[in-house]
RNA sequence: GGGUCGGUGGCAGAGCGGUCAAAUGCAUCAGACUGUAAAUCUGACGUCUUCGGACUUCGGGGGUUCGAUUCCCUCCCGGCCCA
């Protein structure tokens, strides 16, 4: 009898550190897979070691999509990965192929597995300058004018969503509302795997990575990013973390090498709470340790891929 | 030994007679999230609580005062300067 894959998709996740794409690329070899990133910042080319992209070694073990696909100079979002993913997906698929999502940027990965309709309304860049002048205040105010509906649910108090209710209601009179889409998964049929791992373990995986990133030359990376590719520091420092931290370090407002990775430790442990807090609503993830023995690592989730994909 | 500045909550650091359980930042804990998501934002953070409050805190001890984290004395500890 044939099995048929066609419209299955593996999603494997996790917070920062956790081990992801050892996992992704183990599946891949294993299961004829091929795998997306779903990574908002190791999709910038440049941002390698900052950002914890696999090496180009480690990326010719198996497929890789959504890596290196824009520079750091322009601008990408969730409507565009959408885009692209799916159209890497229905190709992955048509080739026989397992799409395998990985990555740690949960509200991509919610756009695709949960096929969230985003407006087509694109950012508007001099709105959002005029806007980010005012108060929270005031923009909650216009918002409730504009669209009362959305200023229901929307956080008062958070200006970057804020501005961008008014930016899509300027542009197509209101926010459509998010409910109609529940439904959204559709054509394709999930399996979403965390990574478990318990605080302290993953404190410490976080730690040693740190101290890694900063001797493959992280600090050498971002100066680079400046002088080489002429990124003002306010650019490279909207990426966050240690690209937050690490001008600062260069600028001399951190005094030491060794203040900046305590820093930088800090900030990615806060990452990867937030990581957690956001994976914790999703119910229809399926939590696995990845197992101390070294035979098979990976052994349950080995099983739980074979039982989905039914091989 | 003399002088001087200081000792505040996990840390840093305000407060300098009442409005102080004590600003602010960090850390910690919890949470939100419709084209910036590694971003952005919210709440809690002495103890107990029937959530109105109650109780114990600002190096130790003593004092002044209706009232002290804030003033005085003294002791202990630290920084700096002079010897």
């Amino acid at each position: 009898m044939e099995f048929r894959s066609d419209n299955k998709i593996i999603v494997i996740l996790g917070p920062t550190a956790s081990g992801k794409s050892d996992v992704a690329i183990w599946l891949a070899r294993k299961f004829g897979g091929e795998i997306i990133s779903a990574d908002s910042r190791q999709i910038y080319r440049g941002m390698d070691i900052g950002s914890g992209k696999i090496t180009v070694a480690e990326q010719k073990m198996a497929p890789h999509y959504m890596l290196d696909i824009a520079s750091p100079r322009t601008e990408y979002n969730v409507a565009k990965f959408k885009k692209k993913a799916e159209k890497i997906i229905k190709d992955i698929l048509k080739r026989g192929k397992v799409p395998i999502i990985c990555g740690g940027t949960g509200f991509w990965i919610k756009a695709i597995v949960d096929n969230v309709d985003f407006p087509e309304v694109k950012p508007d860049k001099e709105l959002r300058i005029k806007l980010q002048e005012l108060s929270a205040e005031t923009l909650f105010n216009k918002l409730k004018e504009l669209d009362p509906e959305r200023a229901q649910n929307i956080d008062a108090k958070n200006k970057v969503r804020l501005i961008r209710a008014i930016e899509i209601c300027k542009a197509i009179g209101k926010v459509p509302p998010i409910e109609n889409q529940e439904s959204g998964t559709g054509n394709y049929d999930f399996l979403q795997i965390g990574i478990k791992r318990d605080k302290e373990e993953l404190d410490e995986r976080i730690k040693k990575n740190v101290g890694k990133r900063f001797e493959m030359g992280m600090i050498e990376e971002v100066e680079n990013l400046h002088k080489k590719h002429k990124l003002s520091w306010k650019k490279i420092q909207s990426f966050g973390l240690g690209y937050n931290l690490i001008p600062e370090y260069l600028k001399g407002n951190i005094q030491s090498k060794k203040e900046l990775k305590e820093k930088i430790y800090l900030a990615e442990k806060n990452y990867a709470k937030r990581q957690r807090t956001w994976f914790a609503k999703d119910k229809r993830i399926i939590w696995i340790p990845i197992e101390q023995k070294e035979k098979n690592k990976y052994a349950n989730i080995e099983k739980e891929v074979s039982r989905f994909i039914g091989k």
